[in-house]
DNA sequence: GTTGCGATAGTCT
DNA sequence: GACTATCGCAACG
């Protein structure tokens, strides 16, 4: 048998101190990590950095709201919201608490419970369709706004580090599907993965 | 493989 | 009352 990285023997569950840099670091770093969610689980291949004050497509711009409160709190936390009046989106709250800063997972690349995935995402003609966006994979691996403020350092919700010894390049490109501060390069994304949204 | 468009509801002005 | 950090399907090449 071969030893798959990214299912070491005891994996770790990254600690809150990962969470609590500034939200571009968080970004870059959280490529190669693994999101896990009960059954299901993916490898994070794609990432948008989000880290409010003057940027003003973040959601923390407006201030804190019912809505937003979240991005302000403490690091390490789930910011789900509904995108489009439709679908779930899911974030990762960084920077210490009182900070904005959160980084939006865009897709996947699907490791564990790909059965389960499938049956929850019939729409999906191929496997390459279950995670390779940012709604399609909370609906693959069931994360909704019940999971807004979730901890992501322990419970069935959280990121766990894989073994070291994979290595991979990382690519930097402007955000997808925004209006406001559109030129801002911010999205990463693991180069030649075919699992990236398009 | 690509482009175009409608659905849908919560959030903020 | 306008706007939106998207998806899926249809039509076409």
């Amino acid at each position: 048998m071969e030893r798959n990285p990214f299912r070491p023997k005891k994996s770790v569950i990254l600690p809150r101190a990962f969470y609590n840099r500034p939200t571009i670091e968080v970004s870059r770093d959280l490529l190669g990590k693994v999101l896990v969610h009960g059954p299901t689980a993916g490898i994070i291949v794609e990432t948008e950095a989000y880290p409010g004050g003057d940027d003003l497509a973040s959601h923390s711009a407006v201030g804190i709201t019912g809505r937003t409160r979240v991005i302000f709190g403490p690091p390490g936390h789930a910011y789900v919201y509904l995108s489009y009046g439709l679908h779930d989106c899911m974030n990762v709250v960084v920077q210490p608490d009182g900070l904005p800063g959160c980084v939006l997972i865009r897709a996947l690349e699907p490791l564990d419970g790909l059965d389960i995935m499938r049956s929850r995402r019939p729409a999906a003609r191929t496997d390459r369709d279950l995670t390779s966006g940012p709604a399609k994979l909370t609906q693959a691996l069931a994360i909704t706004r019940a999971n807004n403020g979730a901890d992501l350092t322990r419970g069935s919700l959280v990121i766990r580090q894989p073994k070291p010894g994979l290595s991979f390049d990382i690519e930097v490109s402007l955000r997808i599907g925004i209006t406001k501060c559109a030129d801002r390069p911010l999205r990463y994304t693991i180069a030649n993965n075919r699992f990236v949204s398009r």
